[in-house]
RNA sequence: GGUUCACUAGCUCAGUUGGCAGAGCACCUGACUUUUAAUCAGGGUGUCCCGAGUUCGAAUCUCGGGUGAGCCA
């Protein structure tokens, strides 16, 4: 075994120096403070729903997890264990377990993980618990937990230090077991839908599908700059071409961008692309996606997301036009003119660029003024081309697209549209983001000529669908704030003292 | 990027007008064989985020920096 001497440099303060000597007395038993394996029949929960039938056939338990609470009345005492199913008391005492071993359970700390094996019975106020007939220490903790009390309230060692986190605020714990049951909800309803999950490349030699600024590494071997994917759009759409006919890809996404309360620089999105779909039936099948998966998380699409109520049972429908018209007050079916355009926008304190168009500096208005109001669920439909470089146009209007984006609680949570399968207008629509790039927009889409090449080889009519699976997240777990549903949310680096 | 706020013991937090660094929990010593935020008696364990400056004297005031959070862009 290895000497746990502390190191010369390493900062130790007292608390920790006990739980050191603890760990050597015992080593020095013969006993090793770190385990191998501890194989338990039952968790905590098990134990509390079966009770009464364990506590009658005085079964013996075995269990294993972290103590929490230590209460001591001298020759017996109680400690609370737990595991991930929550938490159960356990109990010590000096006729069950003989001198050496009540000896060796007060070299306890809070915070060791330890194995038990004991007979369940119950306290004179009812508590289930488990005596303690042997234990065995499985991990002694060499550093004090955070108050049990209070918990862990400090932000910054919540997201750097997460395990901490998990460990002493419950809540914490249920948000990222929720997460995965909302992952695998969407997962299960795209599978019974026939679509067929996919890989993609996470590296890409064009940044594509999406407006955004890409993370830049490099390949040594093909000596080749590549991007960290922005979004999977462009190689789904490639497997449509294919003949898939539906596929989907559920994973991360990264864009080099700010972090705020809702952009973490990488995060987890859905795709999903279906031949012979438009943009309607996406919005059908969205609609029913949302409320399933709300139903089986939370068992009810009505929810309560930061004090608002929000029902995820239906969601309405209406154009761009006529979302501005209703937030604002200003009906753009009546502009006709740019300088009209610049004048409502100037009168709303909407910032636009000189380049934009009448439809641009509607979309400017309808972003930082209408997105906000938007708090029952939304689809917005009817979007400018201008600044939807993948999507197909509007049979009656050129200068709109079939796409929706689903908005809820003022939030962007869902993107889709008919995607674009006529190669000769992709190709002007590239076209046309490059003059924006040189106008300096650096998240302008750049030019994708292999994906123009699929094209022309034919895609079916296809529908596509985004949908950000933290924000998704956010909104099922009421939690404010996108680190919240991130395990390890990014952070300056710092060592941890 | 701008702006406001925060950073004090392992954790949660006080700290007055600039005058010896504080509390609860945790921890240590002792008592206690059904407690459960156990209780009782005793014990304060610290780079006041970092660095300058002002001052007889700075956790406190000023400047610069760091990290985080909120708001704005």
């Amino acid at each position: 075994m290895a000497k746990h001497q502390p190191q010369e440099n390493q900062d130790i303060n007292e608390l920790m120096i006990v739980r050191r000597d603890k760990m050597q007395a015992f080593i020095n038993k013969g006993i090793e403070p770190f385990g191998r394996n501890y194989p338990v029949t039952q968790h905590a929960q098990d134990i509390l729903k079966d009770a009464d039938n364990l506590e009658n056939n005085a079964a013996e338990v075995r269990i294993a997890g972290r103590l929490m609470a230590i209460r001591g009345h001298g020759k017996a005492s109680f400690a609370v264990l737990a595991d991930i199913t929550g938490d159960i008391q356990i109990y010590f005492k000096l006729d069950v377990l003989g001198e050496e071993r009540y000896a060796n359970f007060k070299l306890l700390d809070i915070g060791d993980i330890i194995g038990v094996t004991g007979i369940v019975f119950k306290t004179h106020r009812g508590e289930v618990t488990v005596k303690v007939q042997d234990f065995s220490i499985e991990a002694k903790s060499l550093r004090p937990l955070p108050e049990k009390f209070h918990g862990l309230k400090d932000i910054e060692t919540r997201y750097r230090q997460r395990y901490l986190d998990l460990i002493v605020n419950p809540a914490v714990k249920t948000t990222f077991i929720n997460r995965t049951k909302i992952i695998q909800a969407v997962r299960r309803f795209l599978d019974n839908k026939g679509f067929l999950e996919v890989e993609t490349p996470v590296m890409n030699p064009i940044a594509g599908g999406a407006n955004a600024r890409p993370f830049i590494t490099h390949h040594n071997a093909l000596d080749m700059d590549m991007y960290l994917r922005i979004a999977t759009e462009l190689y789904l759409k490639r497997l449509i071409v294919g003949g898939l006919e539906r596929v989907y890809e559920l994973g991360r996404i990264f864009r080099n961008e700010g972090v705020d309360n809702r952009h973490n620089p990488e995060f987890t999105s859905v795709e999903t692309y279906q031949a012979f779909a438009d943009y309607n039936e996406v919005m059908d099948m969205t609609e029913q996606l949302i409320a399933q998966v709300a139903k089986d998380v939370s068992g009810t699409a009505k929810i309560t997301y930061q004090g608002t109520d929000v029902d995820l049972s239906h969601i309405r429908r209406i154009t761009m036009i006529d979302a501005v018209k209703e937030a604002v007050g200003k009906d753009f079916t009546t502009v006709t003119t740019l300088e009209q355009a610049r004048s409502i926008a100037d009168e709303l304190k909407v910032p636009y660029e000189t380049h934009h168009g009448i439809w641009e500096i509607m979309y400017q208005i309808f972003d930082e003024k209408v997105e906000e109001t938007l708090i029952q669920p939304t689809f917005v439909i009817q979007y400018p081309t201008a600044v939807s470089p993948l999507a197909k146009r509007n049979q009656q209007n050129p200068d709109f697209v079939d796409r929706f984006e689903l908005f809820i609680c003022g939030r962007e949570l869902a993107n889709g549209f008919s995607e674009l399968n006529d190669p000769i207008d992709q190709k002007q629509r590239f076209i046309d983001q490059q003059k924006q790039r040189e106008l300096g927009d650096a998240e302008a889409h750049m030019m994708d000529n292999d994906f123009i090449t699929a094209l022309e080889y034919g895609l079916a009519p296809t529908g596509g669908l985004g949908i950000g699976i933290d924000r998704l997240v956010m909104l099922l777990t009421d939690s404010p704030s996108i680190r919240d549903v991130i395990l390890f949310p990014h952070m300056k680096t710092k060592p941890i003292e």
